[in-house]
DNA sequence: AAGGTGAATTTTGAATTCAAAATCGACGAT
DNA sequence: ATCGTCGATTTTGAATTCAAAATTCACCTT
């Protein structure tokens, strides 16, 4: 693992603390060791620690005064949750997008839309996931709203380990891209009641499919208790 | 002003800082000295650049790389942006909240907007913004979504300096004490749809007075040009 | 006199140090 | 043999120290 360059060496941290958590790197639940994680990257403990704080405010890493940070974990009900606000944070992105996206990005969203298109025929499940993310971020930025945008990085960040599952029903994928099909259309339209609400139903439908698939964690709480067998 | 308690210094430390910004002790797009803030908390810099960060992240202060902090001043749109999501936030809790809230909650709800019609009935507008606040966040509550909760409260935290403006026209006053009346009624009648249109308009209408009154900085970058000025 | 140059000072960023709290482990009592 | 207690070790929290960058300001040049 390579060393960490020195000049922006807090905001470095952070990146690959976070990269180091999203990706599942360092598992949900578990403890995080300051002399461990140091070695790794290759600081000193002032800007680890400066770094954990700040996860700990983006809700990644759960902080026990005097007893360390652990990674944090997600229930069924944080996904559902987050998942509920982000749905409507969508809705609004493209409401606001059809009023402010510009015949490019409507022809550009078209190209990529047909580019997912192409991976579903192939079932190419990843290649899906990311047209299908960088389409919803072309979406949000359209909105033209940069607390909109910000605000939803901020949770979608929080669910990534949770969001892209490998095990996705057949008939969902495929309501899924139509569901897409019409959402490209109300935005032609310009149509935001009607583009809200798609949008928001498409998220919604997400919800069981991801909180049904791999083993979530109990709950915090319970994670402690568990872990430190206190 | 007392030293701070040392057992949870960093927490205290992001509180009192979060607070001194939030009241505008520390005014926007003043320049933050490290050595000044120790010395006046009573603690050393370790805990108080923590707490910066955490505020950066926050988006309370903007930290320049190797040229410290500053206040994030807020500008118009800033303040329209992050309230057009406050809305759609807001918007949604009460379609939550109309499948969640109990009796006593709406009992005690009506009890509040009576409280606040008297402090509108006698012109007390702080007494009025205190109750409304209470209001508004009762129904973010029995939304039963912490995520919806702790989301909203990270983007009223941002705009709660411009939120509360001295001058609030007549008209719209009344007008927003009959939204109330309508929103309470739709909570009782349990219409979610019903609800998160109006509480959306409601928070909508609150925009423009908001922004019309006191004085924005023109954008960060503008406020980082006359720094000292404050 | 105006503008530029460079050393002194201040301020920031990060490592180190120091103290306190928690964890671990051995020993002893029941 | 198990449980509890006391001391050693580890880990955390925060202050201090050290180095690098930026700012200030006197001085020099034109």
């Amino acid at each position: 693992m390579t060393l960490i360059d020195r000049s922006s060496l807090h905001a470095e941290v952070v990146a690959r603390l976070r990269t180091a958590i999203v990706d599942g790197e360092l598992s949900p639940g578990s403890r995080i060791n300051e002399r461990e994680l140091c070695e790794r990257f290759g600081v000193s403990r002032t800007p680890l620690r400066e770094a954990l704080k700040v996860m700990a405010s983006e809700g990644l890493v759960l902080l026990l005064p005097n007893r360390g940070a652990r990674v944090a974990t997600l229930t069924r009900a944080d996904i559902e949750d987050t998942f509920t606000v982000m749905a409507c944070l969508e809705a609004l992105s493209g409401e606001l997008a059809c009023a402010h996206i510009t015949e490019e990005q409507i022809a550009e969203l078209r190209a990529l839309h047909y580019e997912m298109l192409a991976h579903h025929a192939r079932r190419d499940l990843q290649a899906y996931y990311r047209l299908n993310e960088r389409i919803h971020h072309m979406i949000l930025t359209a909105s033209n709203n940069p607390v909109l945008i910000a605000t939803h990085a901020g949770l979608a960040l929080r669910i990534r380990r949770a969001r892209y599952v490998a095990d996705m029903p057949r008939d969902w994928w495929d309501q899924a891209v139509r569901e897409h099909e019409q959402i490209l259309d109300a935005l032609v339209r310009r149509d935001g009641a009607a583009i809200a609400v798609l949008l928001r139903r498409h998220l919604e439908r997400k919800i069981d499919i991801m909180a049904d698939s791999t083993g979530m964690a109990p709950s915090d709480a319970d994670a402690a208790k568990t872990s430190s067998a206190a």
